[in-house]
DNA sequence: TATTGTTATACTCTATAACTATA
DNA sequence: TATAGTTATAGAGTATAACAATA
């Protein structure tokens, strides 16, 4: 069992997290707003352009209310991105699939990240496959 | 001058890169709750338990339009939080200062935050320091 | 009766533009 | 005139509760 650090070693590698995460998160917004979206439309949309899901998934998905999803996917149904479709086998679930334009939108979206990848060429492939694994550590993620 | 890489490695840490994103946010909106503040919230709270700053510097910091920080401040404010001052210097302009209250909640904030620590027990201290190199690197930080 | 999605409501965050009081 | 903070407004995300359709 891990106990919580305090020693300035740790604190500085949490700091320096968190200024990944807030350049991340930023940059984030920033490439959806470039597609005249909101992040939580980007994010949703690009959720469902790996896989249609039905609405209460989502929800789960994103940690969030299911009555919440209704307006996102309505945006984004306004905007032609994507379609609701009826589940056959369960004719209360809504299935969210993207239209053409939507799975076009969320690839160049995709694209457009390469705020992650750009400063990541600063390592050699060395230093990658070594962050590669102590993220793979830190998350706990099975590393055979 | 870097560019972009697609390759299966860059790829992979990019996807880890992003899953410590969504869990750090995702943790520090809970961290934020738990003490009924918004993760808005938190973070001026956060800011200025640093440093007491006039309303346009917190907009700077967090990078909104100065108009938001109005609402938040107030809402802070009327929580006994934060309050306004006067700067004796500049008529214009309003200091937003914690109380020993803010500062006291900013500290138990702070505290909660061992999500952000706990994973990095995981980690050995070569490993920790590893990573405070190869992050300190990617963010293009003087590492002398 | 339980579940899926929706609607209604209220609150917060956000950007934009107009306003005030100082400088 | 320029700047700091505020107000007004509108759009979006969020949680909660109540509702219709289906299981």
């Amino acid at each position: 069992m891990a106990t919580s650090r305090t020693d300035p070693l740790t604190l500085e590698v949490v700091e320096l997290i968190g200024t990944v995460v807030a350049r991340y998160y930023e940059e984030y917004e920033q490439a959806a707003a470039q597609h005249s979206l909101t992040g939580a439309q980007a994010r949703v949309l690009g959720l469902l352009s790996l896989d249609p899901l039905p609405m209460r998934r989502i929800a789960q998905k994103l940690k969030c209310e299911p009555s919440n999803i209704t307006g996102i996917v309505d945006r984004l149904e306004a905007r032609g991105l994507v379609e609701r479709r009826p589940d056959p086998d369960d004719r209360r679930v809504k299935l969210a699939v993207p239209t053409d334009e939507g799975q076009d939108t969320a690839r160049r979206l995709r694209e457009s990240l390469d705020f992650a990848r750009e400063p990541l060429g600063e390592l050699t492939e060395v230093e990658r496959t070594l962050l590669r694994d102590l993220l793979r550590r830190m998350l706990g993620e099975d590393t055979p």
